[in-house]
DNA sequence: GTGAAAGCGCTAACAG
DNA sequence: CTGTTAGCGCTTTCAC
């Protein structure tokens, strides 16, 4: 069945128009709701002619007609990680409840390739951007990534980022800094005493945000600033295993590991347990995030809940209802969650 | 401050053409890789002012004026389902290493709203549109899907299914069925006896087909036919919590639980849990998917490992590649890997 | 080689 | 309320 044989081109309104025996601008106008009224008669005719010959308006077409889209653009690191994954589903959500269509980029953590996708995005003139986390802390990139946004704004353009305070632009964050010191502070009142922080990549602002909110819980609770070893790794579950390994190998074994996401928390888990020790009995781990998809492991990973799917909801908010003028700044509330990974010590 | 306030409208060929001193033909010529050659001067001067001013062609008028996009649509059920996620991070790449952009819409495990939202998805004329998973078994509703892929089909668009078989399109699956067979005869070899499968919807074709690819591996062993029970769940963790306790409730309790996808299989191993019972002691626990994410749970979770990230780029593949001539049918391979979650039965 | 001009499909004044 | 028409930004014949 030649299905795709694709020799017919598609119906344009000008078919529908004469399939309904009325002017463009008739059926144009009953078919996309203008503010002007048409006759209902008309109004029947073309939604009928429309139906049969299964119309589908040329979006492009109204684009250019009118100016502006029904875009909005997102750009994340990687959709196969659940964190960016759990704030593009709220992107989605939102911008499908609006009647946007969402167009997706993804940078594979590349944070030179993030500007250089704005550029690309900039083309489809979409009513706002959406860039999601891995901010990274290299002025140079920064810079870049700024000039394309900036030029973005200027043209008319929204942009919203999440999780990446510092852009002279809308932001929604999540309480990074914290929820890992609140985080620390309760693990302190189990009594935990010594603590190994896998820290992610100095270069990513989330990381150090969690590391240094950590480092300041364990400070409020009266510890000494050696009770905390940091050991660095890729933000990915090998980079938790293999920071695990780090943390381990010199020194006094931690009586807790932190880790900055919950994807490298499970790393680090592995880690323990290919080292011969029990996460949550030999060894504590907690997280960070309270990834949907890793509830369920054992022990009961302790972390900071974030509202992941909120934040990406709230950026469409942002860009469909800031005014632009001053950049405004939305910060999500992260809640430690207590489970068996952690146990109190007596 | 007032970075986006929006006033000023974007550069359009037309100030970069006059900023250049040459014609709009000459600097449409130079920008885009037209099949005319242009004095290497002028081709100069354009690029020049193209940079200086920042300009980024208007995809959409361009389309118009073309009469094509570089747009890929994909539809999903839900991206923070880690199989979607798999399938979409291999579209994605695919489409950017072709110089695609990739449009995403998201159904939320509505058959009804694909048909929908293939609809929508046609006024942006994309080049090509990916289906990925959850093809329902309700006859209404997929005629009204192929009726409109019929359409964007006639209408020169290219259709790429993902594990939706079935249907006059381009397609590519998974051998769910083969796969589930050669799970449950090395489960047999391993010596398990009594069985409980957690189905998931029968309405949903992947989930149907890994049930009867089981079956049948049972009776390829030789057991009977009442050596497996088939309980039904919803395709998701809280499913196969549900179903797992469908399966202790009666009769007596199963040696191993099939659960039709890995994220099934946690459900069933935290209800396992919340039952006082031991995954992979008490009963084990087998999955299908290998999800990347639940690649460190405990016990490790035996599966069937899917390349779900070639699926979707096979499906880009046979986009771009396809003739259109006659549907093409990829299938790609399951392998069986054997965790601690079914430990050899003496 | 280059430029003028005719569209692409649609919207939005503008007259009737 | 309806139809005519001039664009939207870009590509692409068609003359030069």
């Amino acid at each position: 069945m030649g299905e795709q044989q694709g020799r017919r081109s598609a119906p344009t309104l000008h078919d529908v128009a004469r399939e309904a025996g009325v002017s463009l601008a008739t059926a144009s106008r009953s078919l996309n709701g203008s503010a002007r009224r048409v006759k209902d008669e008309y109004r029947a005719r073309v939604l009928e002619a429309a139906a049969r010959l299964n119309y589908a308006p040329n979006l492009s077409a109204q684009a250019v007609a009118r100016g502006r889209t029904n875009a909005i653009g997102i750009i994340v690191s990687d959709i196969t990680d659940p964190y960016f994954a759990g704030v593009a589903g709220g992107v989605f959500r939102a911008a499908e409840s609006a009647g946007l269509v969402a167009t997706i980029a993804v940078s594979g953590r590349d944070a030179a390739k993030e500007a250089q996708l704005v550029g690309a995005l900039r083309g489809q003139k979409p009513r706002g951007l959406v860039l999601v986390g891995s901010r990274v802390a290299d002025a140079a990139v920064t810079r870049r990534l700024e000039r394309q946004l900036a030029e973005f704004a200027e043209d008319g353009g929204r942009v919203a980022l999440v999780s990446q305070q510092g852009l002279a632009f809308d932001t929604v964050s999540f309480e990074n800094r914290a929820g890992a010191r609140e985080l620390a502070t309760r693990l302190a009142e189990l009594g935990y005493r010594r603590f190994c922080v896998l820290a992610g990549p100095e270069t990513l602002v989330t990381a150090t945000e969690r590391t240094e909110g950590f480092l300041a819980g364990i400070a409020d609770a009266g510890l000494p600033a050696d009770a905390a070893r940091v050991v660095r790794g890729a933000f990915t579950r090998d980079g938790g295993y293999a920071a695990a390994g780090d943390a381990l190998e010199h020194g006094e074994r931690p009586e807790l590991i932190f880790a900055a996401n919950d994807v490298m928390a499970v790393g680090a888990m592995a880690r323990l347990r290919d080292e011969g020790l029990e996460p949550g009995a030999d060894v504590a781990v907690a997280g960070f995030d309270d990834i949907a998809t890793l509830r369920d492991v054992t022990p009961g990973l302790t972390t900071v809940r974030l509202p992941l799917d909120q934040g990406g909801v709230a950026a469409v908010d942002l860009i469909l209802t800031g005014d632009g003028a001053s950049p405004t700044a939305l910060t999500l509330p992260g809640h430690v969650v207590l489970r068996a990974s952690t146990p109190p010590r007596l």
